[in-house]
DNA sequence: AGCTTCTTCAACCAAAAGGTTGACAACGCC
DNA sequence: GGCGTTGTCAACCTTTTGGTTGAAGAAGCT
């Protein structure tokens, strides 16, 4: 596996268990078996998620008699924010300036077929 | 692999290779072959990870001749900040939420546990 | 002490991910 | 038409992932 931070990170987000359990410990802490009750598997493999979300630092855990109390741990996802951001940003910082360039250039160099409409929408 | 398109982002970003890429393209577009160069995998691995990338919507290609462009389509990311930003803010909320009851909490109720003591804030 | 509950560990399995090599399709250039 | 370039497809291999079952550790309950 990669072991870097961000990989761990996107890597346990990736799976939709994970993703549900990281929304219902946004609302509230869970023992692992209160969490594995929903889905549709064994509690052995809701503790193996929750090791990946433990080794991404997304959760970490208390300990209350024989319980385990999840606990969601909300700063990691800042690690992901700034990632997306810088790079989003930068790609839009660059459409932007390609745009003005498009705007300056004048009709008559207009020649090429338009380019096929991408999936993305304006703005 | 999981089919939602949430699950397809996060895992073509769980990779630091796919992730490097994403970032360089954010500086400009570029060929497979270019895209290949700095890392020590075959072209092919290279055009399989593109595929993974293309897949969860974060790039998308175009023709020129036998080159095939790629192009970084930004727009996905909002995809994951909506998610990340919602279930941080919910948990967020919920840890101030948390703050201001154990604010309100009189002397007396602090009883059995181990934890110290509030600053003495009498009725 | 003995039983029950909550949780993890270990071994195993099937499928997916990431890589390789080799063949080949598409296109521009002589 | 033949050749180099660019990129993909197919087959294969190894490691990781996500799941299972079965056993066991740890702590409360009687």
């Amino acid at each position: 596996m990669a072991a870097d931070a961000l990989s761990q990170v996107f890597a346990a987000l990736a799976d939709p268990t994970r993703r549900d359990m990281v929304a219902r410990l946004a609302v509230a802490d869970a023992s692992v078996n209160e969490l594995a009750e929903p889905y549709d598997v064994t509690v052995q493999a809701v503790s193996k998620h929750l090791k990946v979300l433990e080794g991404a630092g997304l959760v970490s855990r208390s300990r209350d008699a024989q319980r385990r109390p999840v606990h969601l741990e909300a700063e990691v996802f800042d690690l992901m924010t700034k990632w997306i951001e810088r790079y989003r940003g930068q790609a839009e910082e660059r459409y932007r300036r390609l745009d003005d360039l498009l705007q300056t250039i004048p009709d008559d160099v207009q020649s090429s077929p338009p380019h096929s409409p991408q999936t993305g929408a304006p703005t």
